[in-house]
DNA sequence: GATATTTACGTAAACGTTTACGTAAAATAA
DNA sequence: TTATTTTACGTAAACGTTTACGTAAATATC
């Protein structure tokens, strides 16, 4: 017993495939009377279309393809869901990708994604290096990043003003009080977290307070990298009453340090982290940071993408906004 | 410019579409003249194989689809990302689908999923409603369940024996000397949360401990739902130096009421979850809990799924084994 | 009632592959 | 040398759709 075609579905209902197909599609050209004989026909037969044919023919999978550097991340998994989403709502699946910021798999994903004939790519929070772009190009196909930028190529994006957030969050902590503010920035040489510092850096001058450097730490934003380099700044920095970290994660880290050198937070420290993730919120205390909409950044992005997919000219790219939410990890110095 | 076809490359090379194929493919039926003048065809036209068009003909894509109740999740993420890893690994791409726990929208998936003709499916955490079966029956595809099972239809599953793990969660706050032992349960109902309750009863029973139905609350795995249980408890039930929470986000949530009272972790009241996110081990004090190899799930999962799909006969069901990873959340008792 | 238009279809090509089958030339065997 | 096998291809059908084009019948127009 094979799965039904149209075919059969035209031979039951003693029409030509072509009229199957109209009806199918609320097409004009047929009776009622047919159109009812095809529906009956595909009920019974049980005729489901075949998504594939249909791509081979029209040039359009309704697929996109989404590469993370990490999907298991909760940052990254915030933006798939936003992204699968509006995609879903759309008619479009979603292909994830792992690339563990690692260029020969990011380039066989593309290839994959490519052969697949993906209608659209969504690239995240990594640096779109050259040869990506250039597989990219050859495509043929929209793309949009998030939580990343291309200085180099026309590429429309969806992410916060980096800069900004970080310049506010520090700006926060000398709001309340702080003027000895230590940092934990991500990635050394990562144009986003390279950005971070830019802006934290911006506010102190602003403020007259000194930068520095032995005051900011390095990670990767990762929890791990912010413990250490948590202990590494309570070891070795000048003393400040504030942190600001470049992630949650780090931030989360950071704390567990300061714990664990029985020290208090927001009492003995005060913390500002980066992202906003479910986890800030359910940490003890909970960590005031400064918000991304990541699903919404998603969703977003989802959204341009399927225009673009869909022959729109709009390639703009949207800054989202950012906010601080206050929690419980920074207090206010008299 | 149009994109370049298998018949471009024979054009190009002077030979039938057929021999492209079979030097494309490893085959044999061609010299290695042929074989190098098709090559330099294919690279000078930068030819890419279509494999929808591949697909349609050997009626596999190469994909496989994945259900989740909430792919944001730091439990499904972990899946996710072991699934993902193995089926990369083995040529199959993947289709992230969520659920949200809603017939429907698993529905529209599925239907989507035919259309798109995936070659298997993994369906997670959720119970396998009679209607999902039906439809996953229909599509004639392998599926693989993972952190479920399904008691009547045979399906094969990968998951922890969820009883024997609450059983000894709880025996191990048993052993630290703790009597009065509460539990927080997942969503009432729930298959899976129901196994964990009578794991907790069981051993109780086992050491003559009575088992008080005023001692247990419920929730609904997530964060929220274990703050407010707690709450509950800590009004409500008779006294308890520990808790058994079903979930590590539970577990959290409640650490955070606990800490609201201004009591103290292991201290005052002892606390180990269930499924050792990453979560757990980043909030202060670690989280003492039952670690599921949730990624390792994953990837057998997928590795299973493409076994069935390339005609392995064995519908096996591997049972994972857990193990309680000791942090700081539980005081042994002198 | 003759002509023009619209409706309701059917036919067949096309999408880009794979592969069964056929065949001429080359290699091997007798 | 001739007969046989093997090699190296080419031809064409098939996968399941969509859609341009054609056409007979029905309907509208005058």
């Amino acid at each position: 017993m094979n799965i039904p075609t149209i075919k059969d579905v035209a031979k039951a209902a003693n029409v030509s495939v072509a009229t199957v197909s109209r009806v199918l599609h609320n097409l004009s050209g047929y009776s009622n009377k047919t159109k009812l004989k095809v529906l009956q026909a595909v009920e019974e037969l049980g005729y489901h279309p075949n998504a594939i044919a249909r791509g081979l023919i029209n040039k359009r999978t309704q697929t996109i393809g989404v590469l993370f550097p990490d999907v298991s991340s909760g940052f990254s998994s915030d933006i798939l869901h936003g992204i699968e989403e509006v995609a879903h709502e759309k008619g479009f699946s979603v292909i994830v990708c792992n690339t563990a910021e690692e260029g020969k798999r990011t380039m066989k994903y593309l290839q994959v994604l490519r052969e697949k004939q993906v209608d659209g790519v969504v690239f995240t929070s990594e640096v779109l290096k050259d040869e990506y772009y250039q597989a990219l190009k050859e495509m043929g196909i929209p793309v949009v990043l998030v939580n990343t930028q291309s200085h180099k190529y026309m590429i429309p994006y969806v992410k916060v003003d980096d800069r900004q957030a970080a310049y506010q969050a520090t700006a926060y902590l000398i709001q309340n009080g702080h003027r000895e503010i230590a940092m934990i920035s991500g990635t050394l040489g990562d144009t986003v977290a390279g950005t971070r510092v830019e802006g934290y850096r911006q506010v102190l001058e602003d403020h007259d307070i000194q930068f520095l450097e032995s005051r900011v730490a390095y990670g990767d934003f990762r929890w791990e990298s912010g413990r250490k380099a948590m202990e590494l700044l309570l070891a070795d920095a000048p003393p400040f009453t504030a942190l600001f970290a470049a992630s949650d994660e780090m931030a989360i880290g950071a704390m567990g340090a300061v714990f664990a050198k029985g020290m208090r937070i927001p009492d003995d420290l005060s913390i500002i982290g980066y992202d906003d993730l479910t986890l800030a919120k359910i940490t003890f205390p909970p960590l005031t940071t400064v918000h991304q909409p990541l699903a919404q950044m998603g969703r977003l992005a989802s959204d341009k993408l399927i225009a673009l997919i869909e022959n729109s000219q709009d390639v703009s790219s949207t800054i989202v906004s950012h906010h601080i939410v206050e929690r419980q990890t920074v207090r206010s110095k008299g």
